[in-house]
RNA sequence: GCCGCAGUAGCUCAGUGGUAGAGCGCAUCAUUGGUAAUGAUGAGGUCGGGAGUUCAACUCUCCCCUGCGGCACCA
């Protein structure tokens, strides 16, 4: 006999060799029909693999996380099965569950089309239909490989030759097919619900090596029923929309071309927010103790072989011969620059912290595939800065700039912001005391923070430890905005140096920081998040004012001389056009306040302010009214305080 | 870089082995209309680039470029 206990803290004796499934039974068949899986004593479980002694027991429902979970890793199972069914000369290798779905890869010399999805969910369907009985086995390693091979799934061999040794080898059972994997399964193919898709089709590397062969990559979704998947689907829709290679083409933003590929021509309007950033920016610099400088762009590249640059990411380097013989390389990175302002003289202790602010254009030559849109380009500036500072000043610099990056995001509503920490890696300079304190101290400016956070060990640069600050787009996509980095190698190389208070020279450490990260990655962020909609101080055009008949025109043209003189960025449309042609028009573009103006407002000096979002609803000011009342509404977040 | 898909007017897209079409936009004219599209007329394209197959290629084949979705990369 056996203990379960039960989650409501009751306990009942059962016999040796029962299951979960013929405990729910015994409770109510309902119970029996709704649970998915186990827990037990916290490791997922099969419902109807039998227990092993004294247990605690809480059965599981589609609508625990785990179930959804379960769903959408039987779903990978059920494609799989579907794939080999249908094509025959496919090998299965893995199908894990990822964010609101499933991928499984699949290896076919033949390509996968994505005509293909429709059979293949109707495949789907039909094993669903058939609800067989999901069955486990423990197999033998050694027996394991040899099966998996005979029957021509190297993938599978080579995976359970990988396995830990004392790792049991398990295989799930549908039908006819049968897959090696960890489990837990669901019951039988009928529980899954009918609400998974088919969604892109991938290439993706073995094992996640580019030494590797590619893989065929099915992505599908999954969710416990269609309306969850319905909601999913419009969701994707929703987010598409916000997509800023979209909206910046609507709203007349930037754009790129053929001959400049990663490259981007700012048009009126987004350089308009572009500056609007920098101008931001820099009043936070200031603010915090900043100064600013600026470097070339174009250096002899005998200076980026000192760096390391050349060597570690030459080949991402744009470079060129003159004529005069000499090689010249576009900067990677603003930071070798920086070092040269630095030791341009002799430092002293008293000047540190040392925090040299650049707005720095950089070149990379990024892989073709990494491309996209302004989040991924070859041409792009940094909000950079560089902090010379004594070790022991370290500490507090690090949390001054984490704090400062968080503030910052906060003017921007970002409040979803991870953080991601990475620390020394098996190749690396300088000596462990020094990465000792450097990881310490970002370390403790990262739980200041209060943010989530991750840790990828061993993931650090070779020349010291990082934070990295992400934020996530439209589409659920990840990007690394912001970025705090320790540096023991660049001081080293240029022989940096300032002298102490003991009259000796010291080695200064090296704080490399960017908040916004990219001006163009996170203006396409912004885009994004705003949905183009941006609050009222970023708004490349504030206000636009339209006028109804021509009769208002002179009015109008003193509405918007008087909205330029306090600085609001206001433009004039007096086309001969009817009024709801212009309020559709400049909606369109999203700008933030029309104001119309027609006879009324020209005789008692008011304005009629419509503003985005807000449908028809109107507002009449008088000009005072609207001059102040904008105004104040246009002054960035940082001078409102 | 790798796998797959795509590239037709400024934009969004339709189209066929016999040298192209729509809507919006643009231009001109008429219209002075109170909050999401007034009407008419017109201009605009070596169908991404190159080579090949063919009597004939925007259409089929190959190479290249660019973009899109992933993978790898992101010092």
């Amino acid at each position: 006999m056996i203990t379960i206990s039960f989650p409501d803290g009751s306990k009942r004796e059962y016999e040796d060799g029962v299951s979960p499934m013929d405990i729910a039974g015994g409770i109510s068949k309902s119970l029996a029909k709704r649970s998915l899986v186990a827990r037990v004593n916290d490791e997922l479980w099969d419902m109807q693999r039998p227990l092993e002694g004294d247990s605690e027991l809480a059965l599981l429902s589609k609508d625990d996380p785990e179930g959804l979970d379960l769903i959408r890793h039987d779903a990978a199972h059920v494609l799989a099965q579907a794939v080999q069914k249908l094509f025959p000369d496919t090998q299965v290798t893995i199908g894990p569950v990822i964010d609101d779905g499933f991928f499984y890869d699949f290896a076919r010399d033949e390509a996968f089309s994505t005509d293909d999805f429709e059979q293949i969910e109707a495949e789907m369907a039909k094993i669903v239909d058939a609800d067989y009985p999901i069955e486990r086995e423990v197999w033998d390693r050694d027996e394991a490989i040899v099966h998996f091979k005979e029957i021509g799934e190297a993938y599978k061999a080579e995976i359970i030759a990988d396995l830990p040794a004392g790792e049991p080898i398990t295989v799930y059972r549908q039908g006819d097919w049968y897959d090696l994997c960890r489990g837990p399964h669901l019951p039988s193919t009928g529980k899954l619900p009918k609400a998974f898709k088919l969604m892109k089709l991938a290439g993706a590397y073995w094992r996640g090596d580019s030494n590797n062969e590619m893989l065929q990559r099915i992505y599908g979704t999954a969710w416990v029923n269609e309306k969850d998947l319905d909601a999913h689907l419009t969701r994707l829709e929703e987010a598409e929309k916000r997509d800023h290679r979209k909206l910046a083409n609507v709203m007349d933003l930037f754009h790129m071309q053929e001959e400049g590929p990663g490259s981007i021509f700012w048009h009126p309007k987004g350089w308009t927010l572009f500056q609007t950033l920098i101008g931001y920016m820099r009043r936070r610099q200031d603010g915090a103790g900043y100064v600013e400088i600026n470097t070339p762009d174009l250096l002899d590249y005998s200076l980026w072989e000192t760096s390391g640059h050349a060597e570690k990411f030459g080949e991402n380097m744009y470079s060129t011969v003159m004529p005069d013989e000499r090689k010249y390389a576009l900067k990677p990175m603003n930071c070798p620059g920086g070092v040269q302002v630095y030791n341009h003289g002799q430092r002293s202790y008293r000047e540190l912290p040392l925090r040299m602010a650049e707005f720095g254009k950089v070149h990379r030559y990024e892989p073709s595939g990494a491309l996209h849109g302004m989040m991924r380009v070859r041409h792009f500036t940094q909000d950079d800065a560089h902090v010379f500072c004594t070790p022991e000043q370290l500490q507090q610099e690090c949390l001054d700039i984490v704090d400062l990056i968080l503030d910052i995001y906060q003017d921007f509503g970002f409040d979803d912001v991870r953080i991601k920490f990475s620390d020394r890696p098996e190749a690396r300079i300088g000596d462990d005391a020094v990465w000792d304190k450097s990881e310490a101290a970002l370390m403790h400016a990262l739980k200041a923070a209060g943010l989530p956070y991750s840790v990828n060990p061993g993931e650090g640069a070779f020349y010291g430890p990082k934070l990295e600050f992400v934020l996530r787009d439209a589409i659920g996509r990840d990007w690394q905005c912001g970025t705090l980095q320790v540096d023991f190698n660049l001081p080293e190389r240029f022989d940096a140096a300032y002298i102490g208070e003991d009259g000796d020279k010291h080695r200064p450490v090296m704080l490399h920081r960017a908040l916004f990260g990219s001006l163009e990655r996170f203006t396409g962020i912004l885009i994004e998040h705003y949905a183009g909609a941006f609050p009222l101080w970023l708004a490349p055009v504030q206000i636009v004012v339209a006028t109804i008949t021509s009769d208002a025109d002179s009015y109008a043209l003193e509405v918007v001389e008087a909205l330029k003189s306090a600085g609001l960025r206001a433009e004039l449309d007096l086309r001969n056009e009817k009024i709801n042609y212009k309020v559709r028009e400049h909606s369109v573009q999203k700008i933030h306040v029309i104001a119309v103006v027609g006879r009324k407002e020209a005789e008692d000096r008011s304005l009629a302010l419509r503003r985005f979002g807000q449908g028809a609803k109107q507002e009449i000011v008088s000009l005072e009214d609207a001059l102040s009342g904008l105004t104040h509404e246009a002054t960035p977040p940082d001078l409102k305080r």
